[in-house]
DNA sequence: GCTCTGGAACTATAT
DNA sequence: CGATATAGTTCCAGA
């Protein structure tokens, strides 16, 4: 894997990565289309933070990408899937590269990547990287990603881990943002450094950053870059991750203290840097977006060059200086997770990429082949995480596993629908809203659990076959944007006697990816109680190079589920659902208010009807306000719903529905609302919508209905009982409007104005077109089948083998329009910009 | 002795 | 630039 490989160097240019920076920075905004992009993104993401909105889409013109997954998911409900034929493109989908890959080439990224990013930051590099710069980051890029292709050795990815460092303390450093930051961090978490590995290219990228600080801080040093080191096995991952300490992080620890440490650290830096000061320190990415600036990062960042160099300095770095640290040393918590793996590893080349799918190994390798490989892979890597005890099952083997590994399996940015023909993955239990998520300074807050007590539960439908398959669980976005891999949340796998279902760690690009056996003797059902909730720090994540989300305030996530299911083709498709939106963080828990059901997701234009709302954290003085957004987030409306105060109570309020600005509306409108205890102390926005006076109402929903999407769909997304903010799901605007993922209901819906849109339209009927249309990307034309299914989201079919991955597919696309500046306070702003994944990371397109 | 939790201290960042 | 409000992290302690 990772493995060394300095080869890549000879790609990068050498020139320090300053060089690269400089000119990437500059160029960053050289590119043209990255220019462009911002400019269009921003505006549709107002809110995105001023400074940065990222880039969306840059695609806008392009790229596409449909909207929002979220949306999709949650709500798609669904759409038979039909099937595929689909465009070839289509199918595509296929590798699990990530999207990156599909990004593509070109522009790829840029839909992607560039687009995603988010405000941070950043993104002026890349698009430097990608755009201007294009090329040669591409190259790179693939070079890491592929391995066979270009790259030559494999060795590249290492690369990665090295940079991963980057996130290291040491990066801290500089660019760490600071807050967080702990010198040592160390941890950041493990993963980076694992995954990162193999995340490859994307990775890579973003370590480099490290680089440079790291020399900052001897002390805590490690870097975790090292990647390789960590193959000596460092203590670093402790497979269990339990970040707890363990002695030996202590140890090393060492220079923290206890409380102090925490702060020590981060005082340090502060102290002795100033760093604080320093210029980079924007650190992180507050919203504003600002951030980054320095020097080192944005350098860096640009340009995946940077990486290179930067990469290579980090291990220049390593060895000299931290190297030591990891292997030795190592810091534990954070690396623990990471380390375990054989060192052995490291020397293998990947073949695929970043994550399992990712690679995309091309073509030539079956699937079959590569579940060992994989397994490799994992092992080494990962093991750590496999480190439990396990599975009487054969775990990895099952043919899921298999998928896993293959190439041709979807990244996990990319959409894809709940139901697919006559199979439908449902979670059947849902978790509960909040669940506070563990630091890896902490022991394990327990597993994710359902709100009447009991653990969430999944379970794929119409399967009949006998062989098991194997149940995918990684931690998701719960923003508007398109659903893909929380940047700041990782799974984290429970063991011990309350836990009875097994499960095992694998890491992909750089998500943990909790597996969990799909037993027909179970009827396809798992009980998800080995799943908790790993927080990372903000500052170690914003540190990595291509991440633009910003972690801040960025605390909700959503379980997604993934199956994927051998076809008599030989292609897999694949399924995924994602869960309610469920809070993360302590504080948010206790104070923000959260509504999870509504009795009523419509209403005539005249209003006067009562609602009631169903949730947590309600207050005498808590206000209903109703707003309706512009494409663009502003609001144009804005209408605080009279309450029954008397009614009010901590988990229920009564509320009278406004009526609408314009009753001559002759279409539904769609608008939100949301509880406000005050100033920042707002619910996630609901979704509702306001029917034309004459028309019939749209039913009321139920409690359930909160979510119009619901309707629509099937639980795919479940159904949720959520509310699901607007936010969620629903695009970026919230006012998913447009979204419509059901067929009746999009219909009903008229106007959706803004932009979601598209991507419904993928959804049915257009699945195939759709698909291409819209940015999706879709597929490869190859593949074919594809099917999708229902949801508009994207496409779950892979063909086997190999294709290439479409472009830009599925991948997050920006829900368009922003979410609305107000709104923002739910969700935190972030950006926009998807996580990292747009960002550098993943990368490379596929050479294509 | 260990894990899971709730609570809160403290620091960093935002306003 | 200082004060205050918020949010993020780390610790502590009890079950």
């Amino acid at each position: 894997m990772p493995s060394t490989s300095f080869p890549a160097p000879s790609k990068f240019p050498l020139g320090p990565p300053a060089a690269v920076c400089g000119s990437g920075e500059t160029l960053g905004p050289a590119p043209p289309s990255g220019g462009t992009m911002k400019s269009a993104e921003e505006e549709h993401y107002s809110y995105a933070s001023p400074g940065v909105r990222s880039t969306l889409l840059p695609s806008s013109a392009q790229p596409s990408l449909p909207a929002p997954g979220h949306d999709l998911q949650t709500s798609a409900p669904g759409v038979p899937a039909t099937a595929a034929s689909q465009p070839p493109g289509y199918g595509g989908a296929v590798d699990s590269g990530p999207s990156s890959y599909f990004l593509s080439s070109g522009h790829a990224r840029p839909n992607g990547a560039p687009a995603l990013e988010s405000p941070r930051i950043e993104i002026t590099s890349y698009m430097g990287l990608h755009h201007g710069n294009n090329q040669f980051f591409h190259d790179v890029e693939v070079d890491d990603v592929l391995p066979g292709s270009k790259r030559p050795p494999s060795t590249a990815t290492l690369n990665l881990p090295n940079l991963e460092a980057y996130r290291d303390p040491s990066c801290l450093s500089p660019a760490s943002s600071l807050s967080s930051r702990s010198c040592n961090s160390e941890a950041s978490s493990y993963e980076s450094n694992f995954s990162y590995p193999y995340a490859s290219p994307q990775t890579s990228p973003w370590q480099s950053p490290c680089v440079s600080p790291k020399t900052t801080d001897p002390e805590e040093g490690f870097p975790r870059g090292l990647g390789v080191c960590g193959l000596l096995g460092s203590p670093r991952h402790s497979p269990s991750t339990s970040p707890r300490t363990s002695v030996t992080e202590e140890s090393w620890l060492g220079t923290r203290t206890s409380r102090p440490s925490s702060p020590c650290n981060k005082r340090k830096y502060g102290l002795n840097g100033q760093q604080l000061t320093s210029p980079h320190h924007s650190p992180t990415p507050s919203p504003r977006g600002s951030p980054r600036v320095s020097v080192t990062d944005d350098t860096w960042l640009g340009n995946s060059t940077q990486y290179t160099s930067s990469a290579i300095v980090a291990a220049i770095n390593a060895l000299s200086t931290d190297g030591s640290l990891e292997l030795d040393g190592v810091p534990v918590k954070a690396r623990k997770t990471a380390l375990d793996h054989c060192p052995s590893v490291a020397l293998k080349v990947e073949p695929a990429g970043e994550d399992l799918g990712t690679t995309p190994p091309t073509a030539e390798f079956l699937p079959e082949e590569f579940p060992s490989f994989q397994h490799v892979r994992k092992g080494a890597f990962c093991d750590q995480y496999l480190s439990v005890p396990q599975h009487p099952y054969q775990w990895a083997r099952p043919r899921s596993p298999t998928a896993y590994g293959s190439p041709t399996l979807p990244a996990l940015d990319w959409q894809l629908p709940s139901r697919s023909g006559p199979y439908e993955l449902r979670i059947e239990v849902q978790p509960k809203p909040h669940h506070r998520a563990h630091y890896e300074t902490e022991g394990s807050r327990g597993a994710v659990k359902a709100s009447a007590g009991g653990h969430p539960s999944v379970q794929l439908h119409g399967y009949l076959e006998n062989e098991p398959l194997t149940l995918q669980l990684f931690i998701g976005t719960a923003d508007d944007r398109l659903l893909r891999p929380h940047a700041f949340y990782q799974v984290h796998r429970i063991t011990g006697k309350t836990v009875s279902t097994t499960s095992h760690e694998a890491i992909l690009s750089n998500t943990k990816v909790l597996e969990i056996p799909l037993l027909p003797e179970n009827n396809m059902r798992a009980i998800v109680d080995c799943a908790g909730i790993l927080k990372l720090r903000n500052s170690d994540i914003e540190l990595r190079k291509g991440e633009t989300d910003i972690g801040r305030k960025n605390t909700r996530v959503r379980l997604v589920f993934r199956v994927h299911i051998p076809q008599p083709s030989g292609r897999m498709l694949s399924l995924q659902v994602a869960s309610n939106p469920i809070e993360c963080s302590q504080r948010s828990a206790q104070e923000l208010p959260l509504v999870e059901k509504q009795s009523a997701a419509s209403c005539p234009v005249l209003g006067g009807k009562k609602m009631v709302l169903s949730g947590h954290n309600f207050l005498q003085d808590s206000k209903v306000i109703f707003v309706e957004k512009a494409p663009d987030g502003h609001h144009i409306w804005e209408m605080e719903a009279k309450m029954d105060r008397e009614l009010c109570q901590p988990n229920s309020l009564v509320v009278e529905i406004p009526p609408f600005r314009n009753q001559r509306i002759t279409s539904p409108v769609q608008v939100s609302f949301y509880v406000c205890n005050g100033k920042r102390k707002r619910s996630q926005c609901q979704r509702f919508t306001y029917l034309p006076a004459n028309a019939p109402a749209i039913k009321t929903e139920p409690a359930d209905d909160y979510e119009p999407a619901p309707t629509c769909g099937p639980a795919s997304q479940g159904p949720s009982p959520f509310p699901k903010p607007c936010c969620s799901q629903p695009p970026a605007s919230c006012p998913p409007p447009g979204f419509l993922p059901c067929p009746p209901r999009s219909t009903m819906l008229s106007a959706p104005p803004s932009t979601s849109p598209k991507l419904h339209d993928l959804s049915a009927a257009t699945y195939s077109k759709g698909v291409a249309g819209p940015g999706l990307g879709l597929l490869r034309p190859a593949g074919g089948v594809l099917a999708v299914e229902e949801t508009p989201r994207l496409v779950g079919v892979h063909p086997g083998p190999p294709q290439p991955p479409p472009p830009a597919l599925l991948r997050p696309q920006p829900c368009g329009p922003a979410r609305p500046s107000a709104t923002g306070h739910q969700l935190p702003q972030r950006p926009k910009a998807p996580r990292s994944e747009s960002t550098a990371p993943r990368p490379l397109p596929p050479p294509e």
